[in-house]
DNA sequence: CTGTATCCGGAAAGATACTG
DNA sequence: CAGTATCTTTCCGGATACAG
């Protein structure tokens, strides 16, 4: 019961996240580089709804530049969660869609809306709270 | 059954990962920003264990700084899902602990690494097919 | 021990112009 | 339409010093 819990059963493992622990490369260090960005979940989530083009996507993200939209797709590309079919028209069209691995990550993302929905009044009250003991503090 | 999807059964709508898709901020991008920046999983990873001190947390974590650890905590504490204990002893402890908010959000943290642990290889291989196809993309 | 206060370098993000 | 190429700005994160 020492607070440094140096018996076997004293202190419940934490959450072991990782495949291997003895691996320093977590696994959901992966995921959350790869999905924790910015833009990726939005996208998927706007494939989640069906094929897209590139500027159905762009359109329907709202903020999101040129430049950010290509990057993220490239890389959710490269990741084989979004393939990426190129019409040989004129003017180019292109589309976008999740793959097996891609949509399988809807159930994550719906998990993540889900847990959100359920969690941000306390939240955002829990900040108000916050803010209010703490009234200068520069935490973002 | 337009590329345009004009008719109005024609595409599926998108998933809502926001409560009213009418709101702009979206209950996702939320989460995201409150968990998807580089230390919080790890933190509440490792409060799933149990109660800790922050050098506890700082020797646990490996690679976090002061400075980081000092903010993440102080985040996570301001959404909630922490719980920042001080005891007036000298020299000074404090003691970290999820609260009831904090503690559900380790479900979603396991559905991640499952989800991870799952697809790690086909992603791995995705990359590697991709790098051989476009050798000298500058992509992240 | 548990932080706060600065300073600084680099990566990420945004804006914009241009091309096939 | 679907990008690429640049340039600028912003901000995150590390290092360090210091304080209660």
């Amino acid at each position: 019961m020492s607070p440094t819990h140096t018996g076997v059963t004293a202190a419940p493992a934490a959450l072991d996240p990782c495949g291997r622990e003895e691996h320093p490369d977590c696994a959901i260090r992966d995921v959350l580089d790869r999905v924790g960005d910015k833009w990726s979940v939005l996208v998927v989530v706007e494939l989640a709804g069906g094929p897209r083009r590139f500027r159905e996507l762009q359109r329907a993200i709202d903020g999101i530049s040129q430049r950010m939209l290509t990057l993220t797709v490239r890389r959710l590309e490269r990741d084989g969660l979004v393939l990426r079919t190129v019409y040989p028209t004129v003017p180019a069209q292109v589309d976008y869609r999740l793959t097996e691995t891609g949509a399988s990550l809807t159930h994550l993302v719906r998990a993540l809306a889900d847990w959100s929905l359920t969690h941000r009044d306390a939240i955002a009250e829990a900040r108000h709270r916050y803010d209010r003991a703490h009234p200068d503090h520069g935490i973002r």
